[in-house]
RNA sequence: GGCAGGUUGCCCGAGCGGCCAAUGGGAACGGACUGUAAAUCCGUCGGUGUAUACCUACGAAGGUUCGAAUCCUUCACCUGCCA
């Protein structure tokens, strides 16, 4: 197998590799022939979000320039919880975690390719440590992990804080564990991870070093922030979902053509698999007439892509287009309508029910959440009917407002759409 | 096991017998300005068609009181110090 020799630049000037290992060594060892390579994600939800879209799309990189991806889900460390700054984890029980792994797994695989000379191989942790004895991990791995290293780990002395228990304080052991594992069988000799992960992978790393005397390495991609330095996804639906269940691909979708400009060139590096030229053409072109939105465009058509392919990424562009078009829908045809504001959320009424009022009308179609919002947002000027504002929370719509003769177009604010069909 | 402190709305955090649906900040939502951007400014931010009202809510369950997030008891969990 060939490799190409230009990904470890590619990679730096995606700006994915936030921190790394020797990486002169690293270059060398990835340009000599296809690497073996493992990325983890443990099942803390039934899906998986941007933050791991990042390390599955960077996995499809090295695989796509040569390299053999060992994909891990954490079916033991799911088990146990990986610290994190805000505090202790609630575990999951065993059911949940199996389901979260099956969920995960399907997530990860459309991503990669199971064919070939660089086939993937996906692999679960549980394997190998259901059966481990607690006798054995204890003097073959606990042995190599010095606890005052343990205790100067930054999660680890913030923790110290508010407390930690030994559970969430012997991740890193497992974690590394899963390396030297991957090491032993399969020749694994790189791991990669988000950098909240850091410390997680040097462990690897040097558990490699010292239980066989072998060398590893391990790369770090950024973690993703707004312009402002906040988490992204800190909105109604939490995170970023790449299961449509949990987020719809239209939502999904507006959620990338919304990204503001200063992030957009960032984005299009991390999550496209345009080439340089493409991106370097798009920046320009954003940088010229940013009112254009020609990044936020390509990003959303790309990503959405990826995650929920073309048939689908382009009814959302389409319904988008109509709803986001201009003033007048009556000019729309109902069929155009109909599947732009299904794409959009929307519920059916039985027309020979007398019609609610817009109040609601506003919570059964899922804009606000309760009556008073939905008359606190009508008494702020956030809501319209057919594009046209509501100043009456009594109002019912009579069968003149039926597009089409069937479809009220509802909307919140400025970009949340939700449709009613009578019918 | 002993002693001390903590558990408040999406998050962080005030409140320590009535004026508390609960200060403040953040997030979120709406408006103005725009480009379905950012920043800024203004407003909103438990529920019920509108009530000096009722319901739900201040870790859980009881109790004291005319009245409790605020006092007492028990329980659960967390933190620190001592053993």
């Amino acid at each position: 197998m060939s490799v190409d020799p230009t990904l470890l630049d590619d990679l730096e000037w995606r700006g994915l590799i936030a921190n790394s290992t020797d990486l002169d060594a690293l270059r060398e060892s990835l340009t000599s022939g296809s690497v073996r390579f493992y990325v983890g994600f443990d099942p803390t939800a039934p899906s998986l979000h941007m933050g791991h879209l990042v390390q599955v799309l960077t996995a499809k990189r090295l695989q796509d320039a040569g390299h053999t991806p060992y994909a891990l889900v954490g079916g033991a460390t799911g088990m146990i919880g990986d610290p994190k700054d805000s505090g202790e984890r609630t575990l999951n029980n065993l059911d949940t975690v199996k389901d979260w792994v099956e969920r995960v797994r399907r997530q990860i695989e459309p991503f990669l390719s199971f064919d070939g000379p660089n086939a993937a191989t996906m692999v679960n942790n549980y394997d190998w440590t259901a059966s481990l004895s607690t006798i054995d991990f204890l003097r073959d791995i606990g042995k190599h992990f010095p606890v005052n290293r343990m205790l100067a780990r930054d999660v680890v002395r913030t923790r110290l804080e508010a407390g930690i228990s030994y559970t969430e304080f012997s991740y890193v052991l497992l974690q590394s564990l899963d390396f030297l594992n991957l090491y032993r069988d399969h020749g694994v000799t790189l791991q990669f991870g988000g950098s909240d992960q850091w410390g997680n992978l040097t462990a690897g790393v040097e558990l490699i070093r010292r239980a066989d005397g072998g060398h590893a390495h391990a790369i770090a991609t950024p973690l993703m922030t707004k312009a402002d330095g906040t988490k992204y996804g800190k909105t109604e639906g939490g995170a970023l979902w790449l299961d449509p269940e949990m987020m719809s691909p239209y939502a999904f979708y507006q959620f990338w053509l919304n990204v503001e400009d200063a992030k957009v060139g960032e984005l299009l590096r991390v999550f496209t698999f345009l080439g340089r030229a493409e991106i370097e053409e798009l920046e320009a072109q954003h940088a010229e007439k940013p009112f254009l939105r020609a990044g936020q465009r390509a990003l959303a058509e790309q990503v959405t892509t990826l995650v929920h392919g073309a048939e689908e990424t382009a009814r959302i562009r389409d319904a988008s287009a109509a709803l986001f078009g201009g003033g007048d829908l009556t000019g729309l045809s109902p069929a155009t309508l109909g599947a732009a504001l299904r794409e959009a959320g929307s519920t059916t009424l039985d027309g020979d029910e007398p019609m609610p009022n817009v109040v609601d009308l506003l919570v059964a179609a899922g804009l606000t959440k309760s009556k008073g919002d939905a008359r606190r947002t009508v008494s702020e000027g956030g809501a319209y009917l057919n594009n046209v504002r509501i100043e009456d929370p009594d109002l019912v719509p009579g069968p003149g407002d039926l597009i089409g003769g069937s479809w009220l177009v509802l909307r919140r604010g400025k970009k949340n759409f939700a449709g009613v069909e009578v019918r």
